[in-house]
RNA sequence: GCCCCCAUCGUCUAGCGGCCCAGGACGGAGCCCUCUCAAGGCUCAAACAGGGGUUCGAGUCCCCUUGGGGGCACCA
């Protein structure tokens, strides 16, 4: 491998809502670039003006900043080889163009979008390959230059080699040979002056100086191109990467909308965007997304500052990765647990804000503790804690009543507690536990009964963090109140 | 239909000719720990798609078949 600085980039086109799969390739790009002390880039690629959506640049940028992966040279914070929106980059790609036409390696086609639509059905009834029949490729240059200086509409094609082969190489893949006569004459700069992907890319890859390029196998099929276009101007290439796709959690078929819909029923999502809002942290989901294309040999739990260090582009799988939400939620647990106290306060106090509790600082500090191994996600902290910040807590009368025994020894139990607790100056918990341990031995019911029946009215649940730990952090009045209550609706059954 | 890519446990993967009667992780099963739920520890079940070659030796190299995926736009 050279370590010598790579600059990579991320190009996606501000079309919907940032993918996971952005956000992967995005972190591969981004560990290349920080492992050889090179640049990372965003570009946009938003020269489909019918498809760019409102806001979609901003929320690529935003879940870019949430998962860690900060650019050196993009849109908002420029850079030495700016602009780096295409839709900005005009002049230079007409340029290019213009170049490649005096080259004599492309020239300008003015058939009609009705013309191609209509050769594209015809070929397709006949059963053949639909592609650009030529029409215009042998028209007199002359003749053509007179045509667009007189304003005719057009766009300008890649003059295709017709015979032999294209051999492309990917550095996982090796060497990748395609017949030319199975290419047509690509499209490189539309009628709105604005270049395709193929040409948009290739031309702003070179200017940028960009050294590899890290992309998605959807591209694989038009990787001869891109590379023809190059070679038409004589440029060098990059080191090509075609890193593996997603498919669904099924493994049949790519992610779709009705997929995604589908995820966000069980509480996932492919969306960047929605990672926060579900209780997912930037290194959880980095971790994860890290690994459906990249396998290490052990230790698979790792930080970006590890990713950085063990990352290895020719240790990329080529094959196509089904998503697996079940390890997104292991490695978001597992990324929870590694997190500090403070820092994980930090990050849970806006979902019980989110609530409507008050929160107060210094109790949720010593709650995170008792919490921590818990969560799977930051949002479980709900259900875990939430009993804390509330006033008063309802228990389900009937998970009052413990295992073995009616409403009437529960009742009993529950005086019996009440009383031993009463007699306590504080509910600490190494005061609280030692004397109710006792009333455990004596009374010959089991720990599970009794702790059960006092976990049920003080916290109003059946699963809660451990008992007498909390009840040190609610405190000796409340808790108390809350077992009064619990005395109430029992000795009421 | 045509072109291209891919192929190890259910899933993500390690393996780059002998170290593999195939290792790790998720998920699953069981046990331990235990006041609930987790976390943690231990154990178990689970794979080289099939067929031909090459080689002393193949999960590892080549070919075919099958299966899966992607692409075939003035979209990226």
């Amino acid at each position: 491998m050279t370590i010598t600085p790579a600059r990579v980039r991320l190009a996606p086109s501000p079309t919907g809502h940032m993918h996971l799969a952005t956000a992967r390739n995005a972190l591969y790009n981004f560990l290349l670039a920080r492992q050889t002390g090179g640049q990372f880039i965003l570009r946009l690629e938003d020269t489909d003006i019918k498809r760019t959506l409102p806001g979609a640049e901003q929320e690529i940028m935003d879940g870019l900043r949430w998962l860690g992966l900060d650019y050196d040279e993009g849109p908002d914070i420029g850079g030495p080889y700016g602009p780096y929106r295409q839709t900005e980059r005009r002049e230079i790609y007409q340029h290019h163009a213009k170049t490649l036409i005096e080259k004599g390696a492309a020239y300008p086609c003015f058939c009609s979008a009705e013309r191609l639509e209509q050769i594209r059905q015809e070929q397709r009834a006949r059963k053949e390959t639909p592609r650009y029949d030529g029409a215009c490729r042998n028209l007199d240059p002359g003749e053509a230059a007179r045509r667009v200086a007189a304003g005719e509409k057009h766009v300008i094609r890649l003059k295709m080699p017709q015979d032999g082969t294209t051999v492309a190489h990917d550095l996982l893949r090796g060497d990748i040979v395609v017949e030319n006569k199975n290419f047509d004459d690509a499209i490189l700069l539309k009628s709105d002056g604005l270049p395709t992907y193929h040409f948009g890319a290739m031309v702003d890859d070179y200017e940028m100086k960009i050294t590899h390029v890290l992309r998605g196998a959807e591209w694989l099929s038009t990787f001869p191109l891109h590379v023809n276009i190059l070679r038409a101007f004589g440029w060098d290439e990059p080191v090509w990467v075609h890193f593996s796709l997603f498919l669904k959690p099924s493994g049949k078929g790519k992610m779709s909308k009705r997929a995604a819909a589908e995820a966000l029923k069980d509480g996932y999502s492919i969306f960047v965007k929605d990672m926060h809002d579900l209780g997912f942290i930037p290194e959880g989901v980095l971790n994860w997304a890290a690994l459906m294309g990249w396998g290490v040999p052990e230790d698979d739990v790792m930080t970006l500052e590890q990713m950085i260090k063990r990352f290895s582009v020719d240790r990329l799988t080529p094959s196509p990765a089904a998503i697996n939400f079940q390890k997104l939620d292991h490695f978001n647990g597992t990324h929870i647990r590694l997190l500090q106290t403070e820092d994980l306060a930090a990050r849970l106090k806006p979902y019980f804000t989110r609530e409507g509790f008050a929160v107060n600082d210094e109790m949720l500090l010593k709650i995170v503790p008792l919490i921590r191994e818990r969560l799977v996600t930051l949002d479980d902290c709900l259900p875990f804690a939430g009993f804390f910040f509330r006033e008063t807590v309802s228990p389900n009368p009937e998970d009052l009543i413990a295992k073995g025994l009616d409403a009437r020894q529960s009742a009993e139990v529950a005086r019996r507690a009440y009383q031993i607790l009463s007699a306590q100056p504080d509910l600490g918990h190494a005061r609280a536990e030692p004397p109710m341990r006792a009333y455990v031995e004596e009374s010959g019911l089991t720990a599970n009964q009794v702790f059960g029946i006092l976990r049920v009215a003080v916290t109003g649940q059946k699963v809660s963090p451990p008992l007498f730990e909390s009840m040190e952090i609610i405190g000796k009045e409340k808790a108390l109140e809350r077992l009064k209550r619990a005395i109430e609706i029992l000795e009421k059954m």
